[in-house]
DNA sequence: ATATGTGAACCATTTCACAGCA
DNA sequence: TGCTGTGAAATGGTTCACATAT
């Protein structure tokens, strides 16, 4: 993934997008919770963000607060739905349905984004036409013809990593332009395909670094 | 998250950390594979990152490659070994036991970092007792207990989003310092304490949302 | 009075360019 | 000559400070 990315009208960091994500969840609750306005003070104490990142990260989409008053909770959910494109409905596919794909297949979390997971694939014949959370699983063979008919937008690859590569090249070859990808390699792809790596060995093993340095010395940030 | 850190004789990025782990996996296949030396032009191609930034990680952690000739492919793996600190084991424990929890508790890759999940816990009474993956499941009740015993020096949670910050609370207590957050929510801590999140719908919302803005434009990067 | 929106200042990381060494 | 290692320059994201609106 790069780190930005632009469109004719405006650029901006990939980074703000995934915390503008975040906030579109965290602002759903916070509706469901009865709140109806919420200054970027209040936000950020939610958040974990600062409030001027938030009002910059906002400002990327647009102007939705109200100055001296704070932000519209419904109002800003809806602007950014419709800014983020969640709005807009779209198909998924995972490949690969060992124990990680599984629980991907049943993750509520893409549904609040109104993204559907269509079909899994696999190449283990006793799972070809099973049914995980309602969704058929395919064999691998079959990934073209069903994506033909399916056009996902996005898809998930977790396989094992020899695979991965593989799959990475016929998922590109029906269209589709976004690859999450958990197999712990990396995977080489045209660079007007996005594709960002999930590495939970990656982000332990830092993680356990940073403590152990933090030991001798302290984090500064 | 910081996004550097820092103890008394140097600073580093914690991207750089990442990727420099990333570097290690990808430098394991490549010995198997028979690569004795190889340079960061070479690397590059593979790891998909640019020659100047591998040199420049690496630069980091100490001088391992020989002017005009690469890197010793072994002798790269055992530095970094050293000084990633992967050559100490280290055990984990995982907070909650569902699908993706269970996934966890069978993912490889965390064994090539030499972290061993030594525990799972969780609140239904069904799986207590419980062995997934060789790894005993235990009532969350008994966490500070069983914790206590197994000293983890990092911790998963794969708890729904409302058990979220005790879950946290509880494990800080115990003398965790380091948490792999899988829950979709912000979850305060210490700043001694080290918090990594990985928000499964945020990426691929964020992914998706690369993809449609690229069908206008076109990344830049 | 209060909170947003944003250009400017700041700061960290990435990229560049080349010195240093085999 | 070829490739590493690294200060210096450039890039770009974050923070600051304040003008602006209610």
């Amino acid at each position: 993934m790069p780190r930005k990315i632009c469109s004719e009208k405006a650029c901006f960091p990939i980074d703000a997008i995934k915390r503008l994500v975040g906030y579109y969840r965290d602002l759903k609750h916070l509706k469901e919770k009865g709140v109806n306005v919420i200054s970027s003070f209040s936000l950020s104490e939610i958040l974990g963000v600062s409030p001027e990142q938030i009002r910059k990260d906002l400002s990327y989409l647009g102007e939705f607060g109200k100055r001296g008053v704070g932000y519209d909770v419904e109002h800003l959910i809806k602007n950014l739905e419709d800014r983020l494109t969640i709005v807009r409905p779209s198909n998924a596919v995972i490949c690969g349905v060992g124990r990680l794909g599984m629980a991907l297949m049943g993750y509520a979390g893409f549904r609040d984004l109104n993204i559907r997971i269509s079909a899994g694939f696999d190449v283990d014949e006793a799972k070809i036409g099973m049914e995980v959370a309602g969704i058929k699983v395919y064999h691998l063979r079959h990934l073209v013809k069903v994506c033909k008919r399916i056009h996902p937008e996005v898809a998930i690859i977790s396989v094992p990593a020899s695979y991965a590569q593989d799959v990475c090249d016929r998922i590109i070859s029906v269209g589709v332009r976004g690859i999450l990808n958990f197999a712990p390699v990396s995977l080489s792809v045209p660079n007007d395909i996005f594709i960002s790596n999930v590495d939970l060995s990656v982000e332990l093993g830092a993680l356990l670094f940073c403590t152990r340095m933090g030991e001798a010395g302290g984090a500064k940030g």
